[in-house]
DNA sequence: CTGAAAGCGCTTACAG
DNA sequence: CTGAAAGCGCTTACAG
């Protein structure tokens, strides 16, 4: 059996009350037993049961997120980055992925509170329909990261400006002479999507180009829908000359399009994505694109969320925004 | 506060002792009692304490995971693998990067047995000097994913056979009629490189060829090592005719030396990599590989772990080691 | 089949 | 500053 906080007591010649002072610091204990109990600690290699603890703090020291699709290198790196901070402030971390579904998220939302986080991160499915509720009734403290819900007003969130990004690439394509811009958008029910489209939209007619109903593909951020629109798109006869393809794993697929078609980029066919990612850098000709925070993203979050939990639950402040910037980055592709 | 048992037997007028038979199905409880906690149960919507349960039954139903590096698209199909069975078997999962650094490998180690999880499934930083006694020793099952640790007789393993694999591609590359073939090797203290490595020379001997020292280059599985080992190799006057690189991010690397030089695949240099990828098929000219069973060595990792969890802990069955098979995808680079 | 009670390993009022 | 004791919410012999 592993030692208890009573074998320490009973070699320190001390109570276990005084153990767990010593090991907390939560109270005063003289020097002198202070270091009895340590040495006991060390030589033994004591370590705290964190169940028993748990049980008695109502606290698991464990945080969960959430995310869309874990294999996708954009949630990669914020789960990365939430994940070094917890791990740095004494906490671990459990993940999950929702698929984009909610059903599935619904499910692991419910995983997260049975298994009693002190905090959860999530990057929801959808901005209207996630229900985070089963964790913010349970006072959970929330973070949303990358994504808004819509309904969540007490939550924190950390979320990257697209809205401007899309601009920026639109005003982009624009200024090359681009005049017949498509768009191969994300799922509206998620704000990034929809926030997305509205930059598009919005920075058309700042340039002064028409809002074509007609070059706006509705995708599901899946690479499997950018081969699928690609195809719709290029095989228009009144193709559009630029796209702006609202994520990586779109891009991914309508490239694949692109290669099939066997289109000169960007002669036949400019592009502008979102997300940097290994390769992006590295197809021919290279893609522009739109560079989001990822690390910060998660980092920040993470940040936010241990405020919460080490902050006085009793006096909560008032929920915290944080809106970061995305980065233009001018490629070969447009 | 939270429902706690109380509150469900008083509801229902039974002892604490039938909810929690109910719940667990641990012994017969009358059909008319069943049925009266299960009611309970669900009209007030009652879920167990699991850290309560937990410090009882000596278990977390938390199972550990420490791979070299998260972000790598390699180990996140892994992790994904092993996370999507483990949650369905009831369990959570709790995910590190050693960042292949040894401390802290062991830092996250000594997080996993701290935590008390109640297995680990771990892919070593390294083959010899990796300790997962810390585990091991406290009776914790651990399965080995990917890599080999050649002390640890008592774990189940998962590897995939990379030497044949990287015999595959020296055999497809001296058919192609390649004589000089470069390798561009992992870390040895690696299993995986240290198997490419004698894959790779076992098959130019089989084919006739000289082994040439001088041909082959440590790097260490960073893109990094990819960009500086590439251009070592690449820029010698007696530059070899085809290499093969031991990783993906080696690839990356090695894929933007040959950029940068302007050199035309596979005339000035042919290459075979290791491990498929969304960007391998999509650069010009896509890139013949080695494909590995990425996600079929997490998902049977982690059924190994769960019948160690699930089987009978007095009489343990002998370590089992499962050999998963590569395939070669030829494509253009080659 | 059922219940009263012990005990898992901690933390923290409470009393001194 | 220190210790004895209660209690966190469960599971499981033990007795019936």
């Amino acid at each position: 059996m592993a030692l208890k906080i009573k074998d320490i007591a009973e070699d320190a010649g001390v109570s276990i009350a005084t153990v767990s002072r010593v090991l907390n610091n939560s109270q005063p204990v003289s020097k002198e037993l202070r270091e009895r109990v340590m040495s006991s600690v060390n030589r033994l290699g004591y370590r705290p049961n964190i169940l028993a603890r748990g049980l008695r703090m109502k606290r698991t020291f464990v945080v969960g997120i959430i995310v869309p699709n874990i294999s996708n290198a954009y949630f990669t790196d914020i789960v990365r980055a939430a994940e070094d901070v917890a791990l740095e402030a004494g906490y671990v971390v459990t993940v999950a992925s929702s698929d984009q579904d909610l059903v599935r998220e619904r499910r692991y939302v419910d995983v997260l509170r049975n298994r009693l986080v002190d905090g959860a991160l999530v990057a929801v499915a959808h901005r209207f329909e996630s229900d985070l509720t089963p964790l913010t009734g349970a006072d959970v403290p929330v973070v949303l990261a990358d994504r808004r819900l819509e309904g969540c007003t007490d939550c924190d969130s950390v979320t990257v400006d697209v809205r401007q990004g899309a601009a920026m690439a639109v005003a982009h394509l624009a200024q090359r002479g681009y005049q017949r811009i498509a768009m191969i958008s994300g799922p509206l029910d998620v704000s990034t999507a929809a926030d997305k489209l509205d930059g598009y939209k919005q920075a058309l007619s700042a340039h002064g180009l028409p809002v074509d109903d007609s070059l706006i593909l509705m995708g599901d951020y899946t690479e499997e829908s950018g081969v699928r629109l690609g195809r719709e798109l290029l095989q228009r006869p009144d193709a559009p000359q630029a796209v702006l393809v609202a994520n990586n794993l779109m891009t991914l697929g309508f490239f694949r399009v692109v290669q099939e078609f066997g289109l000169r980029v960007p002669h036949d066919i400019a592009f502008v994505s979102f997300d940097d990612s290994a390769w992006a850098s590295l197809v021919t000709p290279p893609v522009t694109l739109v560079d989001q925070p990822t690390y910060e993203v998660g980092r920040a979050a993470m940040e936010l969320l241990l405020d919460r939990l080490e902050g006085d639950e009793a006096r909560p402040s008032e929920p915290k925004h944080q809106v970061l910037r995305p980065t233009l980055i001018v490629r070969g592709s447009s």
